[in-house]
DNA sequence: CTTGACTCGGTACTTAGGTACAGGGTTTAG
DNA sequence: CTAAACCCTGTACCTAAGTACCGAGTCAAG
């Protein structure tokens, strides 16, 4: 498949496409012999992955060590079960405060239709968390 | 409390904050004759909850509406019930990927033993979801 | 065998979200 | 009563993540 019809099933636009490849998010995919890129079809799904991690609060280059695991990780076993840990402890996190974000928000909906200033809604208590250091 | 407390406890730095009021996000605070800003101590939280949310992948148009809902959201229950629930929908999503990719992880963690290629972690595929527009 | 759509690399611009001065007043500990 | 540490406004600058534009080559339908 083309650039073109990669970006479009993936919803992002062409130059953005060829950022993630010098980003290394993406592998270079093989060419053509006009110089083309011809992608594997899958492509598309790794694109979309990229876009939702971000949508999920990741910068790209923690997205770039999701994408390594993906792959299998690091050579060692002991490696991939540090780094996975870690990762997993970082969605356990997000999980929990968008958890009790949602939880406030469900309070808001059981009191909202008392006046504004009675309602509830504790949102900004409810992620009580001590800072989470963006490892890449 | 002047703005070099606010912004040590909650992390960030003065011209930040200075920042979020320009935006919106924070309410301008009273002011002394000198003109020092004097913010009540419950604007740390808000500032601390500004950054989670980014973390969670929302921008700050967005964080401007969470946190119009923490402070009771529109004057008619119906359009807050509407809102909420969208955005309720939102976190739900989200929790759902964050899951998946957990689960993922974990089966790459059970796998991560084998040599490199045969393990397995499907994080990429886990994520299928079709497009979430980004409503502010 | 041409014409319109697509692609190339390279460079420059944009947007969101900050960060960093500069030049000047304020507070407070000694 | 003064020096260090803070704060003020305003403006300029920075990083991440794209986006747009340029001049030139390529592909496919008529």
């Amino acid at each position: 498949m083309r650039t073109g019809q990669i970006a479009n099933q993936a919803g992002v636009n062409v130059q953005t496409l060829r950022y993630y490849e010098r980003r290394g998010l993406l592998q270079p995919p093989a060419r053509r012999d006009s110089g083309y890129r011809e992608y594997p079809s899958d492509a598309i799904r790794i694109v979309r992955f990229v876009k939702r991690a971000q949508e999920l609060g990741f910068t790209l280059s923690e997205v770039e060590t999701l994408l390594g695991l993906a792959a299998g990780g690091p050579e060692s076993c002991d490696a991939v079960q540090e780094l996975t840990a870690e990762k997993i402890a970082e969605f356990d996190a997000k999980i929990a405060s968008l958890h009790s974000m949602k939880e406030s928000l469900q309070t808001l909906l059981g009191t909202c239709s008392r006046p504004r200033h009675q309602r509830e809604c504790p949102l900004i208590q409810s992620i009580e968390h001590d800072a989470m250091g963006k490892g890449a």
